[in-house]
DNA sequence: ATAATATATGTAACCGGTTACACACGGTGT
DNA sequence: ACACCGTGTGTAACCGGTTACATATATTAT
């Protein structure tokens, strides 16, 4: 058995609400008093039943954090930012992988709920408002903002985008294609979109040149494959995501391209892994740890009650030119 | 406010005793009640609060699952695994970060402890057995044993790595060296003389050639540079882990070597990136995978009270030969 | 000297469920 | 007719904490 507040107010010689009163600092308690029930709970191993408080505080020190695959680089990243943030302030990280799959967002949800979650914070392209408006605790959504009031934290996709084409645009290239995202992902659209802006600006934006690919290794490949069997003369590209990047890399030099010399190519995100691949890849990054430190920090704050808390936190991201393009 | 079951009581016209029965499906009902029952939880969208229910049960349907470090891309395809099993059986997964060190996981065993978890699942080199026998939920290790009695899984590391190692052999290196994992860590210890046997045994080994890298990439390329300004006509290398192998292909390039052909290196476990360093990594992989999702299922069975599980469960390793190696 | 206040502690209600137990009713066996 | 059992339901204790409230004493202010 495990002891209880019980045993130690026996132990001690006291009342169970003295000994709460010790353990939670909270309303006038002898010194001596004190001493002895600390003895005890010394004595005794004693660990307060997070349970039994969670059920009267309605307050669980737990918060959810919801992703489509934590298998997926970037997550982890976030996930681990998450953790670290909200552990400092003794909080718990329950895991949840959506697959992006909204039965088992709302799932999670509710899920979440009934186990007194004290917040949620998640990565999803299917939820919508009136999926989430009536669960009562904090929510934060990261990476994807929800057209709606909900906090968000994201980066700056439209002008990350911008940066990367004019990025192969400066390095030469002269007929670039973009490998976009999922249609119903918003920052698919958001980088599509900068890569268009940035391409029409400079003339030699191409609609027959862009395709999507979801954000997999192996769709990617096969997207590739696809993009570069039809117009083997591309000689830039632009990739939604780093996972994507990489795909068309291995594509490509399968196809005998040899990168950068006459095929250049930029991803998006950042991930550890874009520094392995040969040649390693120039990309956009955004600042994922801070991006998820800066989530919890938000969700931590929220529920806490307090509404100093930016709503909208969007992230410059950075172009870090590495081999797979050259000036 | 959140519905309780003292209003669906009420709106129902029964007891809580009723109801509980009804959400239990266990005891007499009638099944007009029943109906009733289910109508008024249907129209005031109720869901029961499981902290009560843990509270009163002393099961709370949540495992933790601890690992050193999210990040490391071994860990997200385990931690993926773990929380596809017990989601099935309706269990939360709680993610902890240890960082390997032991402070950190005991902090975590205390707190899931305190939180009612019914079983951990961890993944740790510095633990022993007087540090968690105080617990009194099932643990099952994960990849790394615990010289106990403690439940485990983990894969064959020491036949593993007299495959990879064999494999070089066989691949016609004459110089081969070892890059093993740290100390502490026990499967690197079982890689290490697997590796050591199969040299002995081919009458190759030199303990010269062996130096020893933490498991992250930074360290490993350090090392790797290391071992190959002393000893420039190594020709072959076996990793500890893949992420030390691709450290070692990174450095190797850049000092002029191509590989495989004056320099062949194969790596352990199979992680994804394996296939999208170039060359593709030959590597032993473990069953990822089905090494989390056995040991979820074991502790399930643990918590269930059965009594009917295999303690240790060592699961094969497999050669996958790719380009970084060349018969 | 007396009221007001700070200190110290215990009793019991409460959080939202589950379940042991009591009780009532109808059918069956003898 | 009576014992017994299956069915159906409610009352209240319980899980392990927290805290409002009552009570008592010591200290301080007026």
């Amino acid at each position: 058995m495990v002891t209880t507040i019980k045993e130690v107010a026996k132990k001690a010689g006291v009342s169970v609400a003295t000994v709460s009163r010790v353990l939670n600092e909270k309303g006038y308690v002898n010194e001596d008093t004190r001493k002895n029930v600390l003895a005890a709970i010394e004595e005794l191993n004693y660990r307060p039943n997070n349970v039994a408080r969670s059920l009267f505080k309605k307050q669980s020190k737990t918060i959810g954090l919801i992703v489509p695959d934590i298998n997926n680089p970037f997550f982890p990243q976030l996930a681990r930012a998450v953790e670290d943030v909200t552990n400092e302030a003794n909080f718990t990280v329950v895991l949840c992988n959506s697959d992006d799959k909204l039965e088992k967002e709302i799932g999670y949800f509710e899920m979440l709920q009934q186990n007194g979650a004290d917040g949620v914070l998640f990565v999803s392209n299917t939820l919508k408002p009136e999926h989430i408006n009536r669960f009562n605790f904090p929510i934060v959504a990261l990476d994807r903002p929800l057209d709606s009031d909900i906090p968000f934290v994201t980066a700056n996709n439209y002008e990350g985008a911008k940066l990367a084409t004019n990025h192969l645009l400066d390095c030469g290239c002269k007929k670039i294609a973009h490998i976009r995202g999922p249609e119903n992902v918003l920052n698919a659209e958001d980088r599509y979109r900068g890569f268009k802006d940035a391409a029409l600006c400079r003339g030699v934006f191409d609609e027959e040149l862009v395709i999507s690919s979801s954000y997999q290794l192996d769709s990617a490949k096969k997207k590739a494959f696809q993009l570069l069997a039809k117009h083997p003369d591309i000689d830039g590209i632009f990739a939604s995501n780093d996972v994507i990047a990489i795909g068309i890399i291995k594509t490509a030099e399968k196809l005998g391209y040899s990168i950068p010399e006459n095929l250049m190519v930029a991803g998006f995100d950042g991930i550890q892994f874009g520094e392995i691949v040969s040649p390693e890849l120039t990309t956009v990054a955004q600042p994922i740890y801070e991006m998820g430190s800066t989530a919890a920090e938000m969700l931590l704050k929220l529920i806490d009650g307090r509404l100093d808390v930016k709503k909208e936190n969007v992230f410059n991201t950075e172009l870090i030119p590495r081999q797979s393009t050259k000036l």
